[in-house]
DNA sequence: ACTTATACGTCAGCTATATTGACATATTTC
DNA sequence: GAAATATGTCAATATAGCTGACGTATAAGT
């Protein structure tokens, strides 16, 4: 044993905290989301990452097969500002992707120096796969749910995305079914 | 250039899909909520990354120092059960932090193995700042949505938690107020 | 008292995912 | 023709995780 994980010096110590906890004003952090949003979303990727291990792929893999699938025809640059990433770190994936044979890259009609990627008939059906996985833990949620909390996390998620980028994925949302709703505008 | 990424054979393509789109029955994958839990996390932990640059430290550390704060007196054992990581991965980044006076252990009063773990007051200083980052953006969202948002976000992502966790993780949350619900149960 | 189990620490080596920086090549645009 | 753009690639590095094996102190079971 050496370095600061060690059994020397310690006091005795209490199952007390050294940082009290006062009663928590209005503007006190929210532990509780804070904590919830981890949890969540920790089992939610553990699902996929599951069924992943099968391929031999990881998260990296799951989610560039995932835009693929979503938006065909995509474009590496296109890809790389979806995924906040820079084009070395996709590339070992992608390039695996398209070697297994998931993926396809075909000449950009328009301008050929884009190289857009498509899923291949495998590629489709495991992003289909991973993605009715997914699903199944957003229904047994909303099973349990009243009907309205579906609307609610929808805008929810939306509103935690960064206003740049908040359109973009809006864009990509099913349109929604006009519904009587909290709005003030309803008199408009 | 050499294998999988060439511009050789590569049919001339066009932007159109190779997987077609339906009109989407009810067991359809939710695409929707997908993405925008992966949009939502990822620019939500963001926030906090950039904090963290300040002082060497990674999403690792954060995990860490946000459970001892949260959770002062725990042992190893329970934040790895929490973390869901090997005590090997665990110890890299405990050790800094304990090395850097963010966090301290100290031997268990009962049994005397554990090491219970308390953020000091420079640790909880850190803890606080990086929750009260990620606050913003929660009382951002929750003042663009309707009130009863909230409890409707508390109930989806704690339903989104694994069952055997759930109660766990609801023992840690803020106990709740009584509020007039949906629920048919108020007759009773 | 002896044995076994538990809680933890540590060494070594490995993988996956990401980074920065530098440079190459094809194609489009000005 | 020159410059900008879209992409690929090489090399080095960082972070966060893993498995396996082993060591040590303390607690619990018999």
């Amino acid at each position: 044993m050496k370095a600061s994980i060690e059994r020397k010096p310690l006091r005795p110590a209490s199952t007390q905290a050294l940082v009290g906890r006062e009663p928590a004003p209005e503007s006190e952090p929210m532990f509780d989301l804070i904590e919830l949003f981890f949890f969540a979303y920790r089992d939610f990727v553990g699902d996929a990452d599951r069924l992943l291990e099968n391929y031999q792929f990881g998260r990296a893999h799951h989610r560039v097969l995932h835009f693929v699938y979503r938006r065909p025809g995509l474009a590496i640059a296109a890809l790389l500002d979806i995924l906040k990433i820079t084009k070395q770190s996709l590339n070992r994936v992608l390039k695996q992707l398209l070697d297994a044979g998931f993926v396809e890259a075909r000449e950009g009609a328009t301008d050929r120096r884009q190289r857009l990627l498509f899923p291949t008939a495998k590629g489709a059906r495991l992003a289909q796969e991973l993605a009715t996985l997914q699903s199944e833990r957003f229904r047994r949620v909303f099973g349990e749910l009243p009907p309205e909390a579906r609307e609610t996390t929808v805008d929810f998620l939306l509103a935690m995305v960064n206003a740049p980028d908040r359109e973009k994925v809006r864009a990509h949302l099913p349109p929604r079914r006009r519904r009587r709703q909290h709005t003030e505008d309803d008199a408009a």
